[in-house]
DNA sequence: AATGAATGAGAGTTCATTCAT
DNA sequence: TATGAATGAACTCTCATTCAT
């Protein structure tokens, strides 16, 4: 068409990307305090400032931010596991890396919403956890299944072995957490020693 | 005037007590279902036959029948627990029998709901979770915090402790129900296995 | 179930009815007035003075409160036509039979809703008519394809034919219904002759 | 300081009468497919690859649109109508000639839509008739009135003559569009004599 | 105590219209 | 003047809860 006027290319393009992002972060919190169920989409905009109508200039619905939140995360998360894996080595090492790393990125995700929220107030029924985390949650256990189904580890049941070393990650890091400082080396540490060898292999135990 | 004197005891309890029964049943069931958010009073009493203002003569709110599930599970739970913790034994012992005792009430409480949920299909945002195993979760996690601060264990952090032995039984109480046929010694003794000694303690291990 | 306790007899049955009709009658009104796409289920129960929700309890959609209406209209006027059809005179006495039939429907159906409607002030795009006219119009048009179809009347484009008389049909009542006082008798005869004669069969015209 | 002097008319105004005339032929589409309830200016401006907002520096609203429409079809048709008028011959001839302009008329203004219209899905509620075509039979409508009202036909009820030429002219003509291929010739022949003599004037039938 | 219709707040979503760019 | 994101009122529909019966 002829009548080119006005490209998108200063303010108008900058508030948007700022709206995109103000209405992610705003859904990363209410997402967090109240659940995806619990969460409403006049929730997500109340928090931003915008008008109703104005969430669907970016997202069509609440499960299209949940997803967007997610991708988010697992995004950003997908090359740090994938340079462990590469890495190939015994899954000694690679437990102790994947945890590591899974360990880090959360610790950077909570304080971005962690802060502001009434502490001590846990509500019912909400776990607590950014969308960004599950998706980042289900890559390490995705990657734990590979490495023992790959056999780098004792051959029992891969499926359980996950499991637990899934659900020491996931425990281990909601405590630490909630620990001021947070003290991610400490945490860390304790969860790969735990995975790897158990009560029984922690300092003070009768092996 | 409205208590009717001499009333046997009969029809009106009965009746008071199978409603209130009856509600909890559908609710267990909804709950497991659905999810918490999901649940619907109007599910509930659907499903059980009764008016929906009769749900209100029974409980407050969809918040209080929820506390109510919990609770009974818990109930029951308790005194197998209580048991535990009399014996007084090693953390050995009694991880071995705490993680037993609380895969064993799962695998039976599962059976009242799972049965007729649409298999496979696992809707998002959903934990496939009874109250009453939120209930005995809690309940056996307080035990193993309660027995690795009375120091019947190895001396390194209780809270972590409590939480990787936490998260092992539940990920692999998970996982075992998901199988055909549940097979809870084997589980309860993987789990067991993992936390007392981690993967390297595992069968084909290299200790 | 052994409770049975207050039988819906007395007033609660009542109102019941009384709301459906409520709804029935706001709704011929306001789809008079808006016609279908303009009409809202919220100006429907507004003119109830009911309550939102309330408009739920007695029909799923707007779609459904308008084809309950559409049925009630055809309901009341098909066995007047089905009389007519049954005699199977002449397409003559058949057109006359038919048209006033169905002028005195509208006549009926009219005094029910255009009294309230504002006079004079014909909204845009809007036909002004009920459901119940729209459906008994659709029995009366099927009516005289079948009778032309039938080959009671000359032999001509049979389709066509049944459009005319259609035509003089909805527009002659429309008129008729415009007028006060509302001379059925007289629309009737003048559309009967027009459809059997023309324009120059009209009295004072030279054939 | 906006208007810059000698500015070659062209351009500038060229755009504007093509968006004006751009958004009109959207219009005319959408109100064809969707009716006037059920079209929106977003669906319009759609069409036209404008942005939403230069809908409003054309037209105030979805009305005025609507109304440019009607205008627009009006204009057009008004010359042919106010020569026939002005031929002033008997009612008989007049007759002849307006439906035959509109018939001619309307099959002409039909192919610019019909054809892009997914045939066979006629939508409930909605009349497929353009706002050109609304504005087009309101103006035959007046001549007929006229034409009667001014004597030259036989004295009856001027009012419901119209009307009943009215109906004849619409629901014929409706039909006709539906056919494969449109034989305007016949179509006006047919409603002509309906007019003029009615069923009983028709080929085949006993007078 | 049981009933189930009525209630009305609030959910997700759409859309005509405005306005800064 | 063209743009298209922002606006916010209004829409359909759901649901926890109340209350007359």
């Amino acid at each position: 068409m002829s009548q080119v006027a006005y490209l998108p290319a200063g303010k108008r393009e900058q508030t948007k990307v700022q709206n995109r992002q103000a209405i992610l972060d705003a859904a990363r919190e209410v997402f967090g305090e109240l659940g995806y169920e619990g969460a409403t989409v006049r929730d997500i905009i109340r928090r931003t400032g915008l008008a109703a109508g104005t969430f669907y200039n970016y997202y069509r619905s609440k499960e299209e931010v949940f997803a967007a939140l997610a991708d988010d995360g697992a995004r950003r998360f997908a090359p740090i596991l994938k340079a462990l894996r590469g890495k190939g080595g015994a899954l000694d090492t690679f437990v102790r890396d994947a945890i590591r790393a899974y360990f880090e990125f959360m610790a950077d995700e909570h304080i971005s919403w962690a802060a502001r929220r009434p502490a001590g107030e846990m509500q019912p029924h909400v776990h607590g956890e950014t969308p960004e985390m599950a998706a980042v949650f289900a890559e390490v256990k995705d990657a734990i299944e590979n490495a023992i189904n790959e056999g780098r580890g004792p051959i029992s049941d891969p499926e359980y072995m996950a499991a637990a070393c899934i659900g020491i990650a996931r425990e281990v890091c909601d405590k630490m957490l909630m620990r001021r400082p947070i003290d991610v080396g400490a945490a860390a540490d304790f969860a790969s020693e735990m995975i790897l060898h158990g009560l029984k292999g922690l300092p003070g135990a009768k092996c």
